[in-house]
DNA sequence: GAGTGGTCTAGACCACTTA
DNA sequence: AAGTGGTCTAGACCACTCG
């Protein structure tokens, strides 16, 4: 019997509970749909709204004719921000600046045309620059710009506004893939962050595609000072 | 006239083509529920369903009695599964092992206490362990457990597993920070790990609270060449 | 084959917000 | 005040999979 109007949220948390508490231990068989909306007095819809929520945070798992389980190893996730480097400083309280250090068409070095699975390595853009949060460098941005699938990139003013700011605009991707990794300062990386050579730095690296075609490979590079934070 | 049958999928795909396709401007306010419903041929429930996962995916903005919008500034967001050190290593096919260093109670210094917003500095339980793929150093872990928040943690062994699988089994967390960086390794960190002193090393931090309630600290350091992948 | 979750419908009421 | 999304219901059929 619960006092509690029937909602998805009371339900939800009510069955969150429930497995906190070990009520329910890991890989304990739950009640069924039907069973859980009598107990509540809701709507199975209700209740099956509740369950796919906490299916899709992981805790539990569901199975069609099996029923439904507390997850043995609940498989946790966290969220982070795909960060738009303009957004990411201004959102400090810190003055953007960005500064283009060259772009030209040229051909793609073997390892980043295997980085994107390329054939040919013609048709690529070179884009180099760097973005700074209160006039101290912050990221320093390699990026290779795929023209084949682009073509209009070759149009583009990179003078004034970053390659990501306008590939955001121009060119939207359905599939990214983000690497995180640490590494050692080059010579070049060193004197753009003003760090020393061989310094540690934080690198992300960004591959995203549209539809299969690679669009872009972004080297991004950041001082050791920086922090990649985020929350659950 | 759409030829496929309702489906919050088909819908949902719909719609997410034409924002892609730029059919649908960035700040455009989008036909409602009912007119949507009625297009595709499918109920409002339907409609809703496919609307509020775009909308949960960031390409939607919804308000009542506002409408729905194409979102102006999509954040966009990625997931990270929350490594377990084991099922990370065993799951790219390698042997996973494990070696204590040292695990003892004692009093926190100041700036594991200001991490975690400890007022005491006694009642922690310092932990140091290190985790190996195919007998190569992997991670170095650097712990301090609040035995205020969990007591059990005295009596653990961690002589054959480590504090983070005795702890997903004994304290759940309610809420999680994660920070990366890079670093440079330490002296102690460099043997551990089979790299030079002060060479790159990648570094993961992890705080767990449980109702508000420190639980653990971690601090985890990992050599270079680790990569952190994630898709989207 | 049968039981469980997955999805859809038609209708209803509510909550919020903006015109 | 009214329109839009948020949620719930009762019922239905389907798809998948386990025994």
């Amino acid at each position: 019997m619960t006092s509690q109007r029937a909602s998805f949220r009371t339900i939800r948390d009510e069955l969150s509970r429930r497995i906190a508490e070990r009520i329910w231990l890991p890989g304990t068989l739950i009640p069924g749909e039907e069973a859980l909306a009598e107990e509540f007095g809701a709507a199975r819809a209700t209740v099956n709204r509740a369950l796919q929520e906490l299916a899709r945070a992981g805790i539990l798992e569901r199975k069609r004719r099996a029923g439904t389980r507390v997850a043995l190893h609940p498989v946790r996730e966290a969220r982070f921000v795909i960060p738009r480097i303009r957004q990411e400083i201004e959102g400090r309280g810190s003055e953007y600046q960005y500064r283009l250090l060259s772009a030209e068409e040229t051909d793609a070095p073997e390892v980043i045309c295997a980085r994107l699975s390329l054939l040919s390595k013609s048709g690529m853009l070179h884009v180099r620059c760097l973005h700074l949060a209160d006039r101290v460098p912050y990221q320093y941005e390699d990026r290779w710009i795929n023209l084949n699938t682009v073509p209009d990139a070759r149009r583009a003013d990179f003078k004034s506004m970053g390659p990501n700011e306008w590939l955001v605009g121009h060119a939207p991707f359905s599939n990214a893939e983000f690497t995180f990794m640490a590494g050692a300062a080059s010579a070049d990386e060193a004197s753009l962050l003003q760090v020393r050579e061989g310094d540690p730095v934080f690198i992300g690296e960004r591959i995203t595609w549209m539809k299969g075609q690679p669009i872009t490979l972004a080297h991004l590079v950041h001082p050791s000072s920086h922090r990649m934070v985020t929350h659950l």
